[in-house]
DNA sequence: TTGAGTGCAAACTTTTTGCAATGTT
DNA sequence: AACATTGCAAAAAGTTTGCACTCAA
């Protein structure tokens, strides 16, 4: 399925709706807002941004609820958190989006997804080691990035 | 030389003279009595756990001024940053210490260090493909730890 | 002497919390 | 009607900043 289609926000939201079942958490305007409003959107934002673009249209959802609906959408998997920089988070749409890491240039702040299958063997192996069942992992490089554009800006 | 000796120590406090001197900075006891405390230890701190530490002793360090001085250490390369939670940044001592990455256990909060040389091979890689000059780069894997303090914990 | 370095408290940023009002089930 | 969810504002947590004082060079 195309994932720009309307049939697949349908199966999002289907996902969202079964948890929320499965949970008896309850199905609100708010909760449909934001996972649209983040599955608009193709880049890694933090939750202030998300906050602003949403009121700057026709919505008034508060901070709280964003903050407690990005926490539901991770618990359920629609959403992935991130730690780039030192504070702040970012977040970024999941379903259906393979397993990938990132690339984040230290001049242009830009981020490139990659995906290198020797991570799950570094996985493996270190869990066997060290005694540990791996959950999960995060993995970021650090770099400059060579497009003119970026290069411009150090000079 | 072994790291515990007071011959390790010095060596340590060369390298910032040797940078301060570089940059024309100046050679303050606060600064002393910092990287001293720093080195003491073998675990990843947070800045108000150093903060505390010092000043349980005889000093009377502001907080101003252990960031101050964890940012010219982390400049100087005397110690490394991570975030491994949210929010908080821990440090560790890094002169001697060769490249490692983290295993944390998301019960017990356990930090362990491990080295995978299948990482550098990720980092060449995908800076090739991608056209980045890689410089460094975070790699945590999260997990259970199978020890049994830790296995009580969870039940 | 001079300006880098410091301590202090206030400010700031991001996120969380308490509580009364709202609205799903 | 019950209580999960929300908005709001205040609080919290971690870090940074402004400013006057101090002290290394």
């Amino acid at each position: 399925m195309i994932k720009e289609s309307p049939q697949y926000f349908e199966e999002v939201l289907n996902i969202l709706n079964k948890y929320l079942e499965a949970k008896s958490l309850r199905k609100t305007s708010e909760r449909n807002t934001i996972l649209e409003e983040i599955y608009k959107r193709n880049d890694h934002f933090d939750a202030d941004t998300l906050y602003f673009d949403i009121n700057q249209k026709k919505f008034n959802l508060s901070r709280a609820t964003i903050y407690n609906t990005l926490e539901l959408f991770l618990d359920c998997g629609l959403v992935k958190r991130h730690q780039f920089g030192k504070n702040i988070a970012v977040y970024e749409k999941s379903f259906g989006y393979k397993q990938h890491d990132h690339l984040i240039c230290i001049n242009c702040k830009k981020v490139l997804e990659f995906c290198d299958p020797r991570i799950q063997q570094i996985k493996q192996t270190t869990g066997e080691i060290l005694s540990f069942k791996i959950k999960h992992h995060s993995l970021h490089l650090y770099g400059e990035c060579l497009n003119p554009d970026c290069q411009e800006k150090i000079k």
